[in-house]
DNA sequence: TTGTAGGCGTTATCAC
DNA sequence: GTGATAACGCCTACAA
């Protein structure tokens, strides 16, 4: 059986193709009770809007792409959330792109966007360098969330505003062996890094930076080591939530407990942080939030495509949890 | 500046169009040498393939539609990523489309995948009647996952067996006073409390259950008030682990200890659910599987679409965590 | 391998 | 509001 098209609903309502059209974009030109009428004979004979065709003989790309690192990363969910919300209410479809482990394809997953032809790309926790990510937007405008990448629009969160406030609150607490577990040097979330060193320098103390990934379990390997050292340290702060997961299982696996023996802090503030027994202090990046402006930015630059880079900042804030405390005698 | 297209890769590679055309759909007709110059060359005058004409021309559809409940639930992480790791090698594109708070409008949800021309919709965790399902699946082929709609192909988990499991476990812990949170009426997941209640009669105990939501903070409210009954539960089971995790947070509320002063079992083992801290025990309908197993449906479906509807099962089985322990006296 | 003709289901435009 | 016609960028089929 073929498709109903358009042509059949014409028929069926007894009106024009043309008219359906536009009943069908809610576009002016049609009378409200014509279109009620239409759209209810088209859906009697089962017709769906083809939107693969209207997309193609469209002249302006109305869908929004929108690229999320990890689904199993509440934060990114969050982000999601935030987009839709801005997003819906203008018609505008989403068009998903999620990320897989390994970092090199997520310019693949960007392609996979452009193949759609969405107008315009968010993305939220994209690993690749300035470089790639600017050539990108030459192509398809570009946002980048929570990460500032010069000439790309960018709501930014202030990562190294972020890592000192996290930082200061662990020195605060009279914690002086205070190690990072730090991201991927690609991912440009280096600010993180960056404030945790300002604030222990200024304090007097030596950085200790070890590298780890986004995954859960690396991060547990590293702190299990760390707990093993002689000069073990008595904080740890995470570059993400994910991580400070990863941590508290090595604490649990060595009976230790969080915020007593050993102080944990992540970053993102995801839901799973606050889950009861987790409790994990984080960094509130306001992710719902960061997903609302850059739908923004998004919308804004349909209307103007030639509009200069445009940068929001957000100020991320300490949410204080169970998971730090004074530091143990 | 017009969008590049195969006629210019032709154009500059010194080919056909067409011969670009099976170059990049890699079809046979092409030497891999000719094939890869093709590529390169589209690649350095900044060409993408456009999926929307392609889908449009192609009589058959090629891409799969993933339409998933919650991306804060990390069960339907799991499931996706399933479904990619068999979609992927076969080429076939995911198109992917997420549930909304509100039930009514999952249906527009899979209204969205139809539009996408997708050739056929994976669904996990739809929520609506089985016969809206089996109506739609009438226009799309649809594929249900951790659940059996009848007519439809699904992937099912068997959520009796899960119930009684569930049931049985706090029963050997001694619990007799055990209250089952279900599940909204209209999911299809009915089998667990059915369990539940098979379980509690055959013990001659008297099922006691209260509906609650997909949201954890429902399922928060109604915990505080149980626990605040003369006649409080001494466990209880969720019917998912979202819902478990509301309940813990009422014990947290209240400082009850779960798995000592109350028992708390969830169901999907969820990665939340083992978090350090959390340990949720709950019942582990293996994610991951059933979203292979669904992936191999819909592809099975799209070689022959004339098939009886399929039906795959897979058994839960139960996870021990901390929050579950013999009844306190 | 090439070239060409035809069509996929819409949108866009215009005269009516 | 109606028709009719020309795109949109690609796939399909076929003859060369």
């Amino acid at each position: 059986m073929a498709r109903t098209t358009m042509e059949d609903v014409a028929k069926a309502a007894g009106v024009s193709r043309a008219l359906v059209s536009l009943a069908y974009r809610n576009a002016s030109g049609v009378s409200e009770s014509t279109r009620a009428r239409i759209l209810s004979t088209g859906n009697q004979i089962g017709y769906v809007h083809n939107r693969i065709a209207a997309s193609l003989a469209s002249t302006k790309p109305a869908s929004i792409g929108v690229f999320l690192q990890d689904l199993h990363n509440d934060f990114f969910a969050d982000v999601y959330d935030g987009i839709r919300e801005i997003a819906e209410p203008k018609a505008r479809q989403l068009v998903l792109s999620v990320g897989s482990r390994n970092h090199d394809r997520d310019a693949s997953s960007l392609g996979t966007l452009e193949g759609a032809q969405v107008g315009t790309i968010i993305a939220a926790g994209l690993r690749m360098a300035d470089s790639d990510a600017l050539a990108h937007s030459q192509r398809t405008p570009l946002i980048a969330i929570a990460r500032h990448i010069p000439g790309v629009d960018s709501v930014y969160s202030d990562n190294v505003f972020g890592g000192q406030l996290a930082t200061e609150h662990l020195l605060q607490l009279g914690h002086r062996r205070i190690v990072f577990l730090a991201n991927p040097p690609t991912d440009g979330y280096l600010g993180r890094r960056e404030g945790y060193e300002t604030s222990m320098l200024e304090a007097g103390l030596k950085p200790r930076v070890i590298e780890s990934t986004y995954a859960r379990s690396d991060a547990a390997e590293i702190a299990t080591e760390l707990l093993a050292d002689t000069e073990a340290p008595t904080a740890i702060f995470a570059h993400n939530d994910q991580a400070a997961l990863g941590v508290l299982d090595a604490l649990a696996a060595r009976s230790l407990v969080p915020g007593q023996d050993v102080s944990v802090i992540g970053y993102d503030n995801s839901s799973v942080s606050n889950t009861p027994g987790t409790a994990l202090t984080s960094i509130d990046l306001h992710a719902l939030e960061l997903g609302r402006e850059a739908t923004r930015l998004a919308l804004r630059r349909f209307e103007n495509p030639d509009l200069e880079p445009q940068l929001v900042t957000s100020t991320p804030s300490l949410v204080l949890r169970a998971t730090t405390g004074p530091v143990s005698t």
